[in-house]
DNA sequence: GTCTATATAATGATAGAC
DNA sequence: GTCTATCATTATATAGAC
């Protein structure tokens, strides 16, 4: 049904070059199992020997940041065209985005956990995105300014990705080819707390924030010694 | 200078059984480096032959779960005598309790993100926590309550969690066997944003909220599609 | 309990034919 | 470009002496 499109990093495709299926298959193995995977199952994948895949590649190191080139690219790419719409609907247009490149959005959590540059280089970019979409919502009105704007946007970065990892660490996706009814689960899961908590937040008070601005401006005894 | 003191997984205490050491030096090593570290090195670290983790433990497979089974009891027996005093101090007193433990703290954090049965363990742990604190609060008046409680006390689990490990992949700590550095500048990074926005939300007004509670109670047509 | 020595399997990588 | 055959290394795991 599928078999004859070409989507970047998906379903192998018979008339690609033997280079990018070996990549593809990478990508899709190493999303699906992670980076402890072997050459013998990637070349396998891919129909090759594992012979060719350090061939193309010089060594798993190569394979891999090849990958990690190529993922980042395509993000590039489609971010590059994508209308950013705001409002609800964007999460929803962003989703299915996000379904048609399962592999990469697999190899990409992968990343993430592995830590290393690739982590950094991907966060860097989410944290660029949610930048800007915080910059723009301050400026209309939508969004309440902060007292630290990279401290939030940091924040909500990391607490909105790593919230992923953790519901995945909970919830495994059964189907790494087919991320869709797992996102779906997750965004039916957190849609609620996040709408009520970016809303009307947590506390009834003020008391915890106030506590904590007089604690930072003031600090105590023994937290003073230490930068004495 | 702490040589002679009782820290349950921490430092290598001469005197405790071969057993133990093997057992606490796999759970630094784990911590440090992954699951991906041989066994040779946890024999080294431990001063014991490669053959006699194997004996005690019958497999890595069985020496992890022995380390998993260990820190989840080292973990409630910290929890069961610690006073949860309410406020900003708990943070502080928790964090000092933290900073004991490193090693085991090093160990939960890879396994959640190793994922598995150990990540789910120590999840719902971790919710069963917030769960208990989250209720608390809505009867003392101190927190709003939420359209779904349990939904809400998943998300703030795994997004305040998730936000460590994102953090973890943005700035690694440099040595694993004294997480306190680390652990000070997350906290002083995401405080303010947190306090800000458990305060006072993130928009200015209730329009997504409701836009939100609308669609659900009412979904638009191709999503009605889908169950029916 | 603890060791040395070894078995066995899998890994990443290389050499060289085609 | 692509393969087969193989190497060197490392991994977990076992056997058996002490």
């Amino acid at each position: 049904m599928r078999s004859a499109q070409q989507r970047p990093g998906a379903a192998p495709a018979d008339d690609a070059t033997s280079r990018a299926r070996i990549r593809d298959a990478a990508i899709r193995r190493f999303g699906a199992e992670g980076f402890g995977v072997g050459l013998r199952a990637i070349a396998a994948d891919a129909g090759v020997s594992p012979a060719l895949v350090l061939h193309h590649f010089g060594s798993k190191e190569g394979l891999r940041r090849a990958c990690d080139e190529h993922v980042l690219a395509v993000i590039a790419e489609v971010k590059a065209r994508s209308v950013t719409a705001a409002g609800p609907e964007m999460v929803m247009t962003q989703m299915a985005e996000i379904e048609q490149y399962a592999p990469l959005v697999a190899y990409q959590l992968r990343s993430v956990l592995a830590g290393g540059e690739m982590a950094k280089a991907l966060l860097e970019d989410f944290m660029a995105s949610a930048r800007t979409w915080v910059a723009d919502g301050v400026a209309a009105g939508t969004l309440r300014p902060s007292r630290d704007e990279e401290a939030r946007v940091r924040y909500l970065t990391l607490s909105g990705y790593g919230g992923i990892l953790g519901w995945m660490a909970l919830d495994p996706p059964e189907d790494f080819g087919d991320l869709g009814p797992w996102l779906r689960r997750y965004m039916e899961g957190v849609g609620l707390p996040i709408m009520e908590l970016f809303t009307e937040g947590l506390f009834t008070d003020r008391r915890m924030l106030d506590a904590y601005l007089s604690y930072v401006s003031d600090p105590p005894a023994d937290e003073a010694q230490r930068s004495a």
